[in-house]
DNA sequence: ACGAGCGTATCGTTGAGCGAGACGAAGTGC
DNA sequence: GCACTTCGTCTCGCTCAACGATACGCTCGT
């Protein structure tokens, strides 16, 4: 039961506002009345409301997902060091983490005229195609046995989808402590990426820039983005020195 | 039961992270093998997940929370104009929405030292004792009314708590378009709001500017905040008439 | 050595969730 | 104007899964 409300919930895709019952009931594959009692209750419980054209997810939900420590803390810690980035390149700034074999966008900075990029605060995309998926890949290596040995889906002309090519790309991040992406997830975008690393020197996390290939040179940043991360890692590690646990880092679990 | 979920994932505070299985069970007054089979659940469902001392609320909620639309597509539309605001000030930048009798706080910009500021992203704070909440009252009649109906809360020394002064302030706000705060929700913080009005002229959000009293001077901000949230709720203006239901305003539920 | 506090597991009972179906309203095509 | 579909809402028995009492093993602190 809890399983189905939350089916409902998740059926809620990144750029959907309102969902009718009967488009929730398609999606879910719920029975309709099973779908309408359950919509209800969320409503009672304040993480849907009814609008005009259907269920919305509400304020209530957005609260608590606010209250997840990990991207709270990490958000609260690199907010700063992002505005510097953005003010100093005026690019399109990215904080990920890290959830299975993706990479869950944490938070955005970017100006009036926003790339056109597929990156969305909430939304994934894959690791091996991304510049913040690169820089989780090379400081980890357990992680890139994983997707190395997996599928490589191709998302355009340029999506490195050889197992060895990008295993030696790799290899490179971790010598010039950067990665790079160019329109390997979308056609026009380059990036460039750092990783945010623990007191263990595991990727907590990572920042990038991204621009459209036409303009954007990426080489210009690496010294900035350098710096961001080493800054956010560094305080990262000392909160988890000071209060806490020591052990868990975001997204242990395994692929979806 | 879902019932039951909820209260477990809602006792998480703003500034939790990890919450042991005894913690639950002392604030949301379930079982512990309620709890103890709940929280098994929530983390197969990756909402919570296990951490070594605890439980605490996973990236899938930050993900879900980000997926509700309201705040997503305001913080979309908002992000740039906070952004300049920031450049321009380099003073804490705000954004928030009301849901009931309070604020929830749906952005936040600011520098390395910030103040000392109680407010965080997904918190909440009451309507009468902060610059956002003014504003949202100074333009909806309804709102003020049940607020002002009801006990004002002292939170500092300046609080206003007289409905009689507090409506005198929220005339004077829509007079001069700009709501200020000065140490009514903490001692040596100092904020000015303008709203977010949308295509009906109801409030549909808020941007504030904070700083500390010492140094803080609200009235040179003026100008841009009233800028900001112009250009804002033009943006949402847009959105609206365009794709869209027409008539659901955010956060339409009464008091908690 | 002892007891308190914690996380985990078992189990019988029962109440709550489930899906089939009915129904009215609103829209669509002819 | 009528037949037909789609949608949201509601009712009602049946069954299964959620519930809480209880027990157990573990780790502390004293």
């Amino acid at each position: 039961m809890l399983a189905k409300a939350v089916a409902i919930l998740r059926a809620f895709a990144v750029d959907d506002t309102d969902l009718s019952l009967a488009e929730l009931v398609r999606r879910t594959g719920l029975h309709k009345a099973t779908a309408f009692r359950l919509c209800a209750q969320l409503v009672e419980l304040r993480l849907l409301e009814k609008s005009a054209v259907g269920y919305r997810l509400s304020a209530g939900m957005f609260e608590l997902g606010m209250r997840a420590s990990v991207e709270r803390s990490l958000l609260e810690l690199a907010m700063p060091f992002l505005q510097d980035l953005y003010e100093r390149t005026h690019e399109v700034v990215h904080l990920g983490v890290r959830e299975g074999h993706e990479v869950v966008y944490v938070a955005k900075l970017g100006g009036h005229r926003q790339v056109r990029s597929p990156s969305r605060v909430g939304g994934r995309m894959p690791l091996h195609c991304t510049a913040l998926g690169k820089a989780f890949l090379a400081y980890d290596a357990d992680l890139r046995r994983e997707v190395l040995g997996g599928p490589l889906t191709r998302r355009t002309p340029h999506t490195v989808v050889e197992p060895r090519r990008l295993s030696r790309q790799l290899a490179t991040v971790r010598q010039q402590q950067v990665a790079f992406e160019r329109e390997e997830s979308a056609l026009g975008l380059t990036c460039v990426a750092v990783p945010v690393l623990d007191r263990l020197d595991r990727p907590y996390a990572a920042i990038s820039l991204a621009g459209p290939t036409t303009r954007f040179r990426p080489e210009n940043h690496q010294h900035a983005l350098r710096a961001a991360g080493a800054a956010v890692g560094a305080l990262v590690a000392r909160r988890q020195s000071t209060s806490g646990d020591g052990m868990s880092a975001p997204g242990t679990s395994p692929g979806r």
